[in-house]
DNA sequence: CGACTCTTTGAACTACCTCAAATGTGGTGG
DNA sequence: CCACCACATTTGAGGTAGTTCAAAGAGTCG
């Protein structure tokens, strides 16, 4: 693999702590490897062969059943995916496509174990890695059990103003179809709930959202740091 | 605390590999207390004093915001839970009380953390039971998302037939009111989702249902590894 | 420019919820 | 052991959030 990338990818939370040693043998059976927008990466049951690390780009992960698919979260940059189903040496319960052109780092899943076995530092990041996951997924199965759709989209503009600078202004990270999934509703119905939040100070145009009242959209959001946090 | 219990503890799947003498620290802190039904164990936001094994009864995982509460899992002897806060030294995410008379050990937080960096076997027996319950919880998420409440009520009971020996019938391990919110509805519609049933076998007797045709069942349920397995 | 796909809008439908009341059930104290 | 009470469950009626289907704009990319 090109050893530019290396240095970020060791910067990654999961191999800051761990030997250079444990971290060099684990890279050298790694790919990095570009792959194009809306290309299916790991299916639903495949086998775990591999880590991913996503370095650049946008990754989706979704699930299917009963003819439905519905989005389950969406991998951002630096950050690894199904992390859980490598450890367990079982198959991935999601499935994993681009939805942009991606830089991915693939670590071969056996190497991960063996590096857990041998390097502490390395298990203690797991541990504290797959902790956050859980929590992660636990915060969003609070956020669609306890919310109704337009308050879980009134705290993801929230989320997002925040994370982008806190100006007032964001940009929709994907496309709203995928977002709209991923918060648990039907595209018509997004379109219907950012009507729903006009008198709240929210305005659309296309992917770019302005909160012109941060206070009257916390008030409809009721954002909570046990859920959103 | 009572030795007798001991082995019942020790035997399970997270403290049954590691060394006697990290166990016997651990368990040195530990106490073993019995509580009465409908007793709060601990509150959403509280940190992270103690992690808890369910020795015997039963304790309800639920989760409060916006007004509404749900029951987010049902935890069943012997088991723990809330490790992962316990390891991220975090706050609790969800709330738990026991369903019934329970009897509960509760391991300091800080030890567990301890015996951690300090045994190498029980570091991998935290990951292993922490990917399967980050694995659970997706899987719940994915029954959320992807099915209708009648499916999943279906499922359910498949399930429960499944664990209490297979043979067509099976007592509800805990009241309609408790599986309805677990399983993402109100009390009136599991009663009318088991009324939907009834023409796929299902008879309801206060606790206890049989199954009279698994198979007209399986078609509605469409039961899913990936989901239920 | 043209052919996509995404997004929005409208109209009709459905799954699920809320409220209210009747009925059933388990636990408690006399 | 029984009567009572509180609460769980069921049933009915009506409402609402969200879906589905259809079709019209709006970007986007070759």
């Amino acid at each position: 693999m090109r050893s530019s990338e290396l240095p970020q990818v060791k910067a990654l939370g999961l191999f800051e702590t761990m030997s250079e040693q444990s971290f060099e043998r684990l890279m050298q059976a790694a790919y990095l490897q570009t792959f194009p927008a809306h290309l299916t990466l790991i299916h639903e049951g495949d086998t775990a062969d591999f880590l991913y690390v996503l370095v650049e780009g946008a990754v989706e992960l979704y699930a299917a059943a009963n003819g439905r698919e519905e989005t389950m979260a969406v991998v951002r940059p630096v950050e690894t995916f199904i992390l859980a189903a490598v450890l367990k040496d079982a198959v991935y319960l999601m499935a994993a496509r681009t939805i942009a052109r991606s830089r991915i780092l693939l670590v071969s899943a056996a190497d991960v174990r063996l590096a857990f076995e041998e390097d502490a530092a390395f298990a203690r990041a797991i541990v504290s890695e797959l902790a956050t996951r859980y929590r992660g997924v636990v915060k969003e199965h609070k956020n669609i059990k306890l919310r109704s759709s337009v308050e879980r989209l009134a705290n993801r503009l929230i989320r997002y103003e925040a994370e982008q600078g806190g100006h007032g202004v964001l940009e929709l990270p994907y496309e709203k179809r995928i977002l709209a999934s991923l918060l648990g509703m039907t595209p018509e119905n997004l379109s219907r709930a950012f009507r729903t939040l006009k008198p709240y100070g929210v305005s659309v145009n296309g992917s770019s959202v302005v909160l012109n009242d941060l206070k009257a959209l916390a008030v409809i959001a009721k954002p909570n740091l046990l859920i959103d946090g």
